[in-house]
RNA sequence: GGCGGCGUAGCCAAGUGGUAAGGCAGAGGUCUGCAAAACCUUUAUUCAUCGGUUCGAUUCCGAUCGCCGCCUCCA
C-alpha cells in the first residue's frame, strides 16, 4: 500500500476503542505495583512512585505545576499530587462512552491508549517514538511513566520531536486563517516533492518559517535536482583517468551521512547534495564524466533519494508516436531554419506538458 | 507568572571562539536562431539591540526587544 509520494503506508493503524482491554491490563498492573491509586472511583497515576518523571521534557516542577500555576485546582479532583493524571475516569452506568473494568465502569485517560497500543504492536521496549513538540509534555512524559511503571523496562530508546511550522513568522492556525494542508497546496499546483523538500530544508528540531516564496523556491530546487539526475543518466561518457568526479561523490556521501548523523541535520545534508550537483554539472559542461564515475553519481543520487525522497521517480517513459512525429518535424524545421514553425511546435508541445530543450547533443524533452 | 526554543543577506536557512555553508530570487557573462537547461562571476565588513569576558565573539555570559511552544482529566 503506497501513498501519493510512493511511500509505504503504515502496516498497522490501531484504534483506541479496539484496545480498551489492553489498557485495562496495564492499569491493573499499575494498581497492583503501587504506581496507581483509586480516588472517588477513578484511577490516577502516582507520580511520586516514578522518580524518572520529567526525564524526557526536562521539566523543572519547582514553581511550575505544583507551585505558581493556578490553572490546576488540586482540591477539585482529590489527587495525591497536582501532577498526577487520570488513567481511568469513572462514568455512570448509562453514560457513554464507557467500558466495564474490574475497577469500575469508566473510560480511559488520554495517555493510556498510546502505551497500550505501542507496546502491543512494537513490544515493551521499542526503538523510535516520534511526535510533535507539543506532545512532549505531558503526553509523552506520561506514556513513559505508565509504560515503564507497568513493565519496569525502558519504553522507547529514541524520541523524535518535530518543531512547529510558522507562517510569515506567526503560528499556523485555523483561527488565523493561515492554515494550509498538504491537499490545499497540491490544489494550488505545488508538487508533493517540493512540499517535502521545503519541510526537509530545516532540521526537524528547528521551527520552519513557511512562505510561498520559499515553497516556490523549493519547486525550482527540486526541478534542478530532477534535471540533474536526468542529465547524468543521458550524459555521454569519456575515457580517461580524471578522479575529480569520484572525489566529489565520496565527499558528498561522507558529508551527507555526517549531517544526517548529527541529529538529522537535513539542511546540511541537502547542502552536500547541492555541492555534488554543482561539481558534476560543471564536469559535464566541461570534459564529461568517466563511465564508472557516472555510475557512482547515479548510485549516490539513489542513496540520497532513498533517505530523503526528494528526487521522485525517474522519467523513463517514452513519447507517443504523435508527439514523436512533432518533435521530428520541429527538428527538420530547425535544420531548414524555419524557426517560426519550430517555435510553433514547441509551444504546442508545451501546452501538452512536454518541455523541449535543445542541447549540443540533440533535443531533450521532459514533462512539466 | 514558571520552563524551554528561536532572532544570520530580498526569501528559506547551516554553522563555528579565529574572522559567514547551501538553495531560491536578483545582476552580468558563456552557450543557443531564440528559449530552456547547464556553467562562470557577482549579491552580509556582517550574524535583533546594548553591555561584558577574551589577543579575538555571530559563536561564551548578562540585560533589553521581538517571535514560537509547553505549563488544560483535549485527544
Amino acid at each position: 500500500d503506497f501513498d501519493a509520494l510512493g511511500n509505504e503506508r503504515p502496516e498497522v493503524t490501531p484504534r483506541a476503542t479496539h484496545h480498551v482491554a489492553e489498557m485495562i491490563e496495564i492499569i491493573t498492573k499499575l494498581l497492583k505495583n503501587g504506581h496507581a491509586y483509586e480516588s472517588e472511583g477513578s484511577i490516577y497515576y502516582r507520580i511520586t512512585a516514578f522518580p524518572g518523571y520529567g526525564k524526557l521534557s526536562k521539566i523543572n516542577f519547582s514553581g511550575n505545576i505544583t507551585g505558581g500555576s493556578e490553572r490546576i485546582d488540586t482540591d477539585k479532583y482529590d489527587k495525591e499530587d497536582a501532577r498526577d493524571f487520570a488513567l481511568w475516569k469513572l462514568v455512570g452506568a448509562d453514560e457513554e462512552p464507557g467500558w466495564d473494568a474490574p475497577f469500575g465502569r469508566g473510560r480511559p485517560g488520554w495517555h493510556i491508549e498510546c502505551s497500550a497500543m505501542s507496546m502491543k504492536y512494537l513490544g515493551e521496549t521499542f526503538d523510535l517514538h516520534a511526535g510533535g513538540m507539543d506532545l512532549q509534555f505531558p503526553h509523552h512524559e506520561n506514556e513513559i511513566a505508565q509504560s515503564e511503571g507497568a513493565t519496569g523496562k525502558l519504553f522507547a530508546k529514541y524520541w523524535l520531536h518535530s518543531e512547529f511550522l510558522k507562517i510569515d513568522d506567526v503560528t499556523m492556525s485555523k483561527s488565523k486563517g493561515n492554515f494550509f494542508t498538504f491537499r490545499d497546496l497540491r490544489e494550488q499546483g505545488y508538487s508533493a516533492l517540493s512540499i517535502r523538500y521545503l519541510l526537509l530544508s530545516v532540521p526537524t528540531r528547528k521551527q520552519l518559517n513557511f512562505t510561498f516564496e520559499g515553497l516556490q523556491g523549493a519547486e525550482s530546487t527540486v526541478e534542478r535536482l530532477r534535471n540533474f539526475r536526468q542529465l547524468v543518466t543521458e550524459s555521454k561518457t569519456v575515457e580517461g583517468t580524471d578522479l575529480k568526479a569520484a572525489a566529489s561523490v565520496t565527499k558528498a556521501l561522507n558529508d551527507f551521512e555526517a549531517a544526517m548523523d548529527d541529529d538529522f541535520n537535513t539542511a546540511a545534508a541537502l547542502a552536500a547534495i547541492h555541492d555534488l550537483v554543482r561539481e558534476i554539472n560543471t564536469a559535464m559542461a566541461g570534459d564529461g564524466l568517466l563511465s564508472k564515475d557516472r555510475e557512482a553519481v547515479l548510485d549516490a543520487v539513489a542513496k540520497f533519494n532513498s533517505v530523503l525522497g526528494i528526487f521522485g521517480e525517474a522519467e523513463n517513459e517514452s513519447l507517443d508516436t504523435e508527439i514523436e512525429a512533432l518533435v521530428e518535424e520541429r527538428q527538420e524545421a530547425r535544420s531548414r531554419r524555419n524557426f517560426a514553425r519550430s517555435d510553433e511546435i514547441r509551444d504546442l508541445l508545451a501546452e501538452k506538458g512536454i518541455v523541449l530543450e535543445d542541447t549540443k547533443d540533440g533535443v531533450r524533452w521532459k514533462r512539466k
